[in-house]
DNA sequence: TAGGCCATCTGGTCCT
DNA sequence: AGGACCAGATGGCCTA
């Protein structure tokens, strides 16, 4: 794990230092806000989890270098899309490539995409203020 | 050494 | 009241 900021301890904020109220509402405002780093952390650690995941199944420019996580989404949002020409354009995208989707997608376990079947999809409007269609897809080296 | 990326803390807001 | 989520602040690590 990595180091903590030494300035920020799980004691607590400063603006929680013991005031005229009772020490035993200064301790209880402790306690909690541990509890809240030590919850906050958890979330982060899950959320760093996902993003592993991510990298696993997008593709990468190298093997040596880890994809930061905006590289991340905009990787997987550009593979997202480049798929879906795919599946939408079946006369450019016919036999080899074809196969290697069909191959794909037998190999990915139901329960793995169960989640992107139950996604809405989002309305073209929810673009307008992104970078969505400025972002080159990758080339995929298949 | 500057800049990018990241982990962590923190206070605010919303929801149950 | 307490938990989840979020964004800002801060400091550490790494690389060019």
């Amino acid at each position: 794990m990595k180091s903590r900021r030494p300035s920020c301890s799980d004691s607590g904020s400063e603006s929680s230092e013991p005031d005229s109220k009772s020490p035993e509402k200064y301790e209880t405002a402790t306690r909690r806000r541990m509890a809240a780093n030590a919850r906050e952390r958890k979330r982060m650690q899950g959320l760093n989890t996902a993003f592993d995941r991510l990298r696993k199944v997008v593709p990468q420019w190298g093997q040596d270098k880890k994809l930061s996580k905006y590289e991340t989404l905009q990787m997987a949002l550009s593979y997202i899309m480049a798929l879906s020409r795919i599946l939408t354009d079946p006369r450019r995208h016919a036999a080899p490539h074809r196969q290697w989707l069909d191959l794909q997608l037998e190999a990915v376990e139901p329960q793995t995409f169960s989640c992107l079947l139950e996604y809405d999809q989002p309305r073209a409007q929810d673009y307008v203020h992104s970078d969505f269609y400025q972002f080159e897809a990758p080339q995929l080296h298949l």
